[in-house]
DNA sequence: TTAATAAAGGATATTTTTATCCTTTATTAT
DNA sequence: ATAATAAAGGATAAAAATATCCTTTATTAA
């Protein structure tokens, strides 16, 4: 559905937004780690959010990657954006040129749906939203192997 | 959504279902140039799917791709398959180790009920049916140009 | 039976995506 | 001021996906 770069960008942003505070910053090697990346990949993603201004950062000691508490909450789909993916769910499933309701592809009544309903996820759901759920234990960003019983 | 390759398997069993006949086969350029896909590229996977039986070949003087007639229907996922794309809808949307209830991804619900649906849409959806819809004018392979009014 | 045809198969090239490395710049602590 | 630290940025490398080319094999028509 994404590219591993914008998969890690979302991860990246969620961890971001639950541990990282302006008076305890998150560096890249944490980061990498909490979300199990490759952390030079990692760097460059975290270099695109910042110009885009979606994460804040600082550089030298005691420096890193946090959340501007007074920023307003950012949106997956801002993230999407951000590394250039916002027509993942554009195009056509087919691969034809257009994507449309006159013309529509073999299979394109029954993806639309999906479709819309998955933009619409991308554009209503907070990074915010979705940190509060990780912290209350209901989601997760690693899976546990954890014996059965 | 798909690869390139599985886009253009797809769009090729479907004109070959549509076009291609026992007595009048299709070749590789015709099928190239009606699904308006790379020839060598397609060339490839046709091999692949004449090699998964999906498509009959016969090479030769009046050679060609067709359907055997008295073959099963060929679902959507078989073709997914063919081309080893068949878990792109099993893995998790934000690349964690597994996709599973017991321990979701922040989005894991939200997207689970549409991967789900597109599964069963891939199961159920043969491109006999799909190719019907095409000879009835309903869907399309080619976006026409048309002038507006 | 030979020549022509068309797919099959193998090897190679290009492009995109993913990943790494190194130098520069900003910030902070000393 | 100076040294240490950490992100920013640029250049490069590796891997995967996409695309092309060439030789072989099967089939058919002459
Ligand atoms: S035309 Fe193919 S998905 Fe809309
Ligand atoms: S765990 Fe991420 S989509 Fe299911």
């Amino acid at each position: 559905m994404f590219t591993k770069a914008c998969e890690y960008a979302i991860r990246a942003v969620l961890i971001i937004t639950m541990k990282g505070k302006e008076e305890q910053k998150l560096s890249i090697q944490h980061i990498a780690k909490e979300i199990d990346s490759p952390l030079p990949f990692t760097a460059k993603i975290l270099q695109t959010l910042s110009r885009e201004g979606l994460v804040a950062s600082v550089k030298g000691p005691n420096g890193g990657f946090y959340i501007d508490p007074k920023a307003k909450p950012v949106s997956l789909s801002q993230i999407v954006k951000a590394m250039e993916e916002e027509n993942v769910l554009n195009t056509c499933a087919l691969g034809l040129k257009e994507c449309s309701d006159t013309q529509p592809c073999p299979i394109h009544h029954q993806v639309k749906a999906y479709k819309q309903k998955l933009k619409h996820v991308l554009q209503e759901k907070t990074i915010q939203m979705l940190a509060k759920e990780l912290n209350e234990g209901k989601t997760f960003l690693r899976i546990s192997k954890k014996r059965k019983k």
